[in-house]
DNA sequence: GAAGATTGACAAATCAATCTTG
DNA sequence: CAAGATTGATTTGTCAATCTTC
């Protein structure tokens, strides 16, 4: 358990990165959110569900794919999923093939409200995150973000 | 308000730059809290509270000012700290000067926690955020946190 | 029994409303 | 009545347990 080894403390140099990308994308995330809220009542997680089945074909996505899609838990897509249903944006429909299997599907108004809400979303994000950046800061985060995620996905758990 | 004006779309590149800057910081933050979790039972929000008020002179600061070196709303911040003064991690004092103002202060047990905790968090913070990085990486990071999170402060609500 | 998915109980975050002192 | 802070109601997220089909 290697107790008594010094552990190597963080430079300040390391802290400054790790807690300004954190807060920097709680506090961009929180605001983005807050946005698309008040413009059209629809949370961010329910524009990442629209999103996803607007995109697919058929707009039905499996749900383990869906979660996939977002990076989420399952259960987190399925409580999502079970919020929308009721808010009449999405429906779910089973799967012939496999009994087992489950598919959400964007329902007209889902694909009204996301249509009426995207460009305002996009205009948001534009000034709040890539307006203030360069291309090249772009890039790099871009990189980064992946480098990160591949890293994560390789060690379980 | 607009409403006839084509919204300049996110290129692909920029909308991996904005996914991927999302997910990645998301998927972090959530493996980093469940090591902390299971390595001590202290969520994220319990070690954020920890650091700053053992940094902090006599281990005390106002509750907002505590709310704004997280980056949290007054109201988060409150609850966080009932919830961690039912654990004994942390207690509130009235603040003699202005009868309206409290201080947070971290116990000894609360002091204790994080000496105990902060080690092996460190390395998870290191294995998964700084390793897979370079020093160039880390330094744009921390550039573009700073910025946006200056733009995000420019512009209210 | 394992895969696909949902449920329920609980913890945490948000928003508006409130309380108290200046 | 404004500032500092907390509370309560609601929504959202997490974890473990469950249900159903393969």
């Amino acid at each position: 358990m290697r107790m008594n080894e010094t552990p190597r403390w963080l430079t300040p140099a390391e802290q400054n990165a790790w807690r300004g990308f954190v807060r920097a994308q709680e506090g961009l995330s929180g605001r983005v959110s807050r946005h698309l809220q008040s413009d059209s009542s629809l949370s961010a997680a329910d524009y990442a569900v629209l999103v996803h089945l607007a995109d697919a074909p058929g707009g039905r996505m499996r749900s383990a794919d869906l979660a996939a899609s977002a990076g989420w838990e399952k259960s987190r897509m399925s409580h999502q999923v079970s919020r929308m249903v009721e808010r009449r944006l999405v429906v779910r429909e089973g799967c012939p093939e496999d009994g087992r299997g489950a598919f959400g599907v964007i329902t007209p108004e889902g694909r009204e409200m996301i249509a009426a809400t995207a460009p305002r979303h996009v205009e948001t994000v534009r000034r709040l995150f890539i307006d203030p950046l360069t291309p090249e800061e772009l890039e790099v985060l871009t990189r980064v973000a992946r480098r990160v995620l591949e890293h994560l996905e390789q060690r379980p758990m």
